[in-house]
DNA sequence: ATTTAGTGAATGAACGTTCATTCGTCAAAC
DNA sequence: GTTTGACGAATGAACGTTCATTCACTAAAT
């Protein structure tokens, strides 16, 4: 109580955001009540509005966290050697070690993204971060000659970004889902597109409609 | 006013799911009133009860009477003889022919899933007749000797399970999507791991973490 | 004394659900 | 052909609850 405890300018916020987080990944955005929350926050609901002026500007903040700490991430990446290897390190990172309820929380998220605008604006920017960054540190790739030099990185970044909602979606709510082994047959197959052996815009060999 | 009008014996409860998923596409499911619903199905509110006991129990039926739709699907394209060309036809009808409202709707059905079990156990049987659904179709396109007799069927309905979930949420929310051109990329790509230019499963050649 | 943090009861609007009542139609009775 | 009674469908005004938000107040720190 005499040192810690010293609430004084101490911001609340941060711990504000994890109760929220908590509260939201357990029962939703709607079926949670300020009071839910101010009692994670081992507070009384009045006091939130000191830090927050709505309930909606807590999901606000909860996903602009979410943004920054992604841009690190691939901030982090940028510099990297090995295409492969940053991709598995983020790929493990976000859908293997993170706890299931973040992604239960994204599927909030995506609920809410589709009627509050500001919500859907946010979205937009951390798909566009991601987006940057995998184009990014596959170019960086492309000059290294890791990878064939007119790999269509847009049309690659577009592919991880669909297979990541999918898996998103599916570890939030397929009951055995296994986000380790997933994870890795994915990464083979962003791997073998990447290196060419298969051709993503041209659709040029195999499968047509008359037989594979 | 005097045959079709006659509202005798006429079943509501398809005009009722058909105004509750306009509006739950629209506003949200926790967002939508049964005073919204009852306006959009032309009728008041109390007179709902008479078809469904509850609000959950029309998301319910709406979730429902998507399982059937999906089960018929792949029913009609059990017997087909050309697996890529059955795939293609599928894909079209669910992610660019179907309206964009659809795909929003299933966010939301993503995030109910999420808390309440009764429509956790329908999304799972959704699921379950699509991943059977995939299953089938490719076993006979084995017997066929169009697809490898090795292949890793249950790999490959998971992978289509999450390219399926990643359109899904990348067509409800991403503003500048284009359905057409992401289904016949996504579809190019399975049809390669499908005829085995890519093993998924040992993750053979390709990618390890020094250098792909 | 003044500022800052925290309290928790109160408020008022919104919403799911109920129910007493009305309406429209049909069929039997006349 | 008209009247009458019955019944299912539809109404819409309430009810009771839930919940975001407010606010007058206290406690502590400076």
């Amino acid at each position: 109580m005499s040192l810690a405890a010293t609430h004084r300018s101490l911001d609340r916020r941060p711990q504000i955001l994890d109760a929220a987080e908590q509260c939201f990944a357990r029962a939703g955005f709607h079926r949670t009540t300020m009071q839910d929350v101010a009692g994670e926050a081992g507070m009384v609901p009045g006091n939130l509005y000191r830090y927050f002026p709505s309930k909606d500007a807590i999901i606000v903040a909860l996903i602009e966290r979410d943004r920054a700490e992604i841009a690190a991430d691939f901030a982090a990446l940028e510099g990297s050697r090995d295409l492969m290897a940053g991709f598995k390190t983020l790929g493990r990172k976000h859908f293997v070690e993170q706890p299931r309820e973040k992604s239960i929380l994204t599927l909030e998220i995506w609920s809410e993204a589709a009627r509050n605008p500001t919500i859907a604006a946010l979205m937009g920017a951390v798909q566009a971060e991601v987006r940057r960054g995998i184009v990014a540190v596959c170019r960086n790739a492309q000059r290294a000659g890791e990878i064939p030099a007119d790999a269509d990185l847009d049309a690659i970044a577009r592919l991880i970004l669909t297979l990541s909602d999918g898996l998103i979606r599916r570890r939030a709510l397929d009951r055995d889902f296994e986000s380790d082994r997933e994870v890795e047959n994915l990464l083979c197959l962003v791997g073998a597109v990447l290196c060419g052996t298969i051709s993503l815009p041209p659709c040029a060999s195999a499968v047509s409609s008359t037989g594979i």
